[in-house]
DNA sequence: TAGCCTAGAGAACGCTCGTTCTCTCGGGCA
DNA sequence: TGCCCGAGAGAACGAGCGTTCTCTAGGCTA
């Protein structure tokens, strides 16, 4: 694997887990096995490495809730069963994203950027969903549910406990609003 | 007025604007005009100031919507209403409790508790509200309210030119929820 | 075999910041 | 008037951490 492979890798475990600001280069270090010269060459600066994180996060969540979605029948009420699973999983911490603006987004514009960008595609996502479900305006349905992800998932952070009633409620939420939205 | 509130107003200020740790105790004493001793007196530890803080914007938070809706007829209307005008505000950073939590939740159990009591007092709130609009199940309405003010907060904040339209949209669909609500 | 280049380990540096300490000054009381 | 107490200003301290530098060892080439 390759020396930025294997940083991203350690990087994407510590920083998702226990916040950026608490994981310090050294840890990623330590982590990775990757020295601290090489993890500099690779990524010159922390703020870099964030970034590359949050990147390949995008990739990699938006690959997983596809993938899950696609090969399922009714694919807005597949989003919010995917959501559920994923809330119920061992080191659910919420939103990187939204974490990560949280923690850095008063400081860096790269970061506020990459996260802009993944919020985005995700509305461009669901529209595709939106639109495939017959809604009449398919950009506010989409922004609905865009809403409806991202408050389930704040939910679900907040109070671990009421995770899978987070997501239940929303995808309830959800099927009212496609129902509202063909009706229209 | 006392030190400690002379410090919250300066803290509650600084904090909600740039984020928890862009600021240092000595700005807070900069801002507020109480001495370094003092504000330790008041407050033993940043950490006891930033539940304070934040136990403050709960309480002016939930008044600022109580009082807003109360006064209108179709009160789960008005929440959202509510929201648009909030999102405008010129300092509108998105939910300084989600904030804080992405912040410092990592790292202070103090702040998660205070956090996930606001959002129960909310929830309390919007139960109320979903009991008096008639749902068949209010627990079920009012999270499905929390879960698109806490997503619509979210999606405003990331992207701020699109502020007015999550807010238009979240409320849209609870109005769909309302009326699903109420058929069952 | 001798010299050079690279890479890793980790020490070092500089900065920020939470927290505490010290020094000085002023005001109230005997 | 002289003393004591408290309060404020700000220096100081110590920890954490991003980033860079140094030293050493090992392998490759002539």
């Amino acid at each position: 694997m390759e020396h930025a492979e294997r940083v991203l890798v350690a990087a994407g475990e510590l920083f998702y887990r226990r916040g950026v600001r608490a994981v310090g280069m050294d840890d990623v270090r330590a982590a990775s096995g990757v020295s601290l010269k090489r993890l500099y060459q690779c990524f010159p600066s922390k703020e870099a490495l964030v970034v590359a994180y949050l990147e390949r996060r995008d990739e990699r969540w938006m690959s997983s809730l596809i993938s899950s979605v696609e090969e399922r029948p009714v694919k807005v009420a597949a989003v919010f069963e995917w959501l559920e699973r994923w809330f119920g999983e061992d080191d659910f911490r919420g939103c990187g994203f939204v974490n990560a603006y949280g923690e850095l987004g008063s400081t860096s514009e790269a970061v506020q950027e990459v996260v802009r960008r993944h919020k985005q595609r995700l509305r461009d996502y669901l529209r595709g969903l939106a639109a495939e479900a017959g809604a009449a305006d398919p950009d506010l349905l989409a922004e609905q549910l865009l809403v409806l992800v991202d408050g389930a998932t704040v939910t679900a952070m907040v109070n671990p406990l009421g995770a899978a009633t987070a997501a239940r409620a929303a995808g309830r939420a959800a099927a009212a609003a496609v129902t509202a939205a063909c009706r229209e």
